[in-house]
DNA sequence: GGCGGGATATTCT
DNA sequence: GAATATCCCGCCC
């Protein structure tokens, strides 16, 4: 099944233009425990200084290259993965040509493949939609740590695969746990399949749609 | 279901 | 020393 877009042409792009082509990819996980797949449903994109005249100050690679985020400088198509919060990991898609620095962090997805290997890799996740319910969370149900950071993307032990068509119900807003100019909706580079239940719960700028109180009568299952 | 706080390593000031 | 591209748990509606 040949989609219908190349993906590594796609990934030469800034990672605000792959970002909603991503959304219902799989992304593919052949650990030595088994395999485990997931359909994107939220990603987020960051800009390095030199992919926009804008830089982007919520980007790991807003002051230049480090020892941490090296990776996202590196070739597209490779997993960055960084440790934060001194107890989880995320993980992004590397965007843009060796030498720049763009990336879509991959924020959540529902769980296609694998499930009792995600379930166990995740205890605390009461419904299967939780098991990739956010960016930390998705990088366990996926086996993804330190030890990813860098590997390719596209063939091996991980592969992502775009969907035969781009996701229609696209939805974008401001970026997550990001605190002053980047976080603002200047940069409203968070996208996420509208309606979909595995996407995350973010706090920030809780836009939660009125909740149109329900007769008590109905109940329909 | 919605808050507040704690945990904890790496990075940069 | 402070902040962090977060999650989980306990408590309170």
């Amino acid at each position: 099944m040949a989609s219908s877009i190349d993906i590594l042409e796609l990934l030469q792009r800034p990672a605000t233009e792959v970002a909603p082509f991503l959304l219902g990819a799989l992304v593919r996980h052949e650990s030595p425990e088994g395999p485990v797949v997931v359909r994107l449903t939220e990603v987020e994109a960051y800009l390095g200084p030199k992919d926009s005249q804008d830089p982007d100050p919520g980007a790991h690679t807003y002051r230049g290259k480090t020892e941490r985020n090296s990776v996202m400088f590196g070739p597209p198509g490779h997993l960055y993965v960084y440790f934060s919060y001194g107890m989880h990991f995320s993980a992004n898609l590397v965007c843009r040509p060796e030498g720049t620095s763009s990336g879509c962090l991959m924020r959540a997805g529902e769980i296609v493949e694998g499930l009792d290997l995600a379930r166990l890799r995740r205890p605390t996740a009461k419904r299967d939609s939780e098991l990739a319910q956010g960016p930390a969370r998705l990088a366990k149900a996926m086996g993804f740590g330190r030890e990813h950071n860098g590997i390719a993307a596209l063939g091996g032990e991980v592969t992502v695969t775009l969907p035969d068509r781009p996701t229609t119900a696209v939805m974008a807003g401001p970026r997550v746990g990001i605190s002053g100019p980047g976080g603002t909706d200047e940069y409203p580079w968070r996208f996420w399949i509208g309606g979909d239940p595995t996407v995350s719960k973010f706090k920030p700028g809780v836009v939660r749609p009125p909740r149109r109180r329900a007769p008590a009568v109905q109940k329909t299952q």
